[in-house]
DNA sequence: ACCCAGGGTCATA
DNA sequence: TATGACCATGGG
């Protein structure tokens, strides 16, 4: 069975995982980004990065009005470089940004975009060198608003801590499992995974009352 | 001083 | 299909 979906996985646990996060976090309002191509740029900077680290980023682009797709395409690999480089990675994720907006310009408008299939939207976007699965997940839920469950490191962290899949699964094959649980709801989807980088920013303070412990052992 | 963060590509087996 | 090397800054 390649294409099931994980054996522990259900409609009503992943429920109530949501509302326990929900009820202890509260709404997170993401994505932290002022537009759609802020977002896919933060997409591409954040990766295996930590976010603080990409704002200092975004700000030196927009400092530099550098934060467009004109801009981003027009300057030179290594002026680029110089703006992000507190991300990380700059020399790579220079090259990345430039393949995303020389894509992006191929295209009429971002707005062009809307009208593509959401399956064939990730497609283009998987095709891109330097848009991986999450990234491509990320740009498709919170620049586009597609229905596509994300999957990352703490949505593995904590699913396999709740001893509902082993972690080692194949990204589509959860992507897959997550979705096939739920129903295609945009907006539960952005909360969702908003929520699990929230939940996992959050430290255990050791006691009964910890709103970590609650959330990470739901059925105790 | 050490560890790793909101990944992805490429080479190799 | 699945490992491993590689990319690099800055906060804790």
């Amino acid at each position: 069975m390649a294409s099931g979906i994980p054996e522990q996985l259900n409609r009503d646990i992943l429920l109530e995982i949501y509302q326990r996060m929900m009820d202890a976090y509260g709404p997170q309002d993401w994505w932290p980004a002022d537009t759609p191509f802020e977002v896919m740029v933060g997409a591409v900077l954040t990766q295996n990065t930590a976010w603080l680290n990409v704002e200092k980023a975004i700000d030196n682009l927009k400092q530099n009005d550098s934060l467009s797709v004109d801009a981003i395409t027009n300057m030179s690999q290594a002026r680029l470089a110089n703006l992000i480089r507190p991300s990380g990675y700059f020399n790579v994720k220079a090259r990345r940004l430039q393949n995303l907006c020389r894509w992006l310009d191929s295209m009429d408008t971002i707005n062009s975009l809307a009208g593509l299939d959401t399956e064939q939207f990730r497609s283009q976007l998987l095709s891109i060198n330097g848009i991986g699965p999450e990234t491509a997940d990320d740009i498709l839920l919170y620049a586009f608003n597609r229905p596509v469950f994300v999957i990352d490191a703490y949505t593995r962290r904590l699913f396999t801590k709740l001893g509902l899949i082993n972690g080692k699964e194949p990204y589509e094959f959860l992507r897959y499992g997550f979705e096939s649980c739920l129903d295609p709801d945009e907006s539960l989807y952005n909360e969702y995974h908003a929520l699990i980088v929230r939940h996992a920013k959050q430290k255990c303070i050791g006691a009964d009352e910890c709103i970590h412990c609650l959330v990470e052992r739901p059925f105790h």
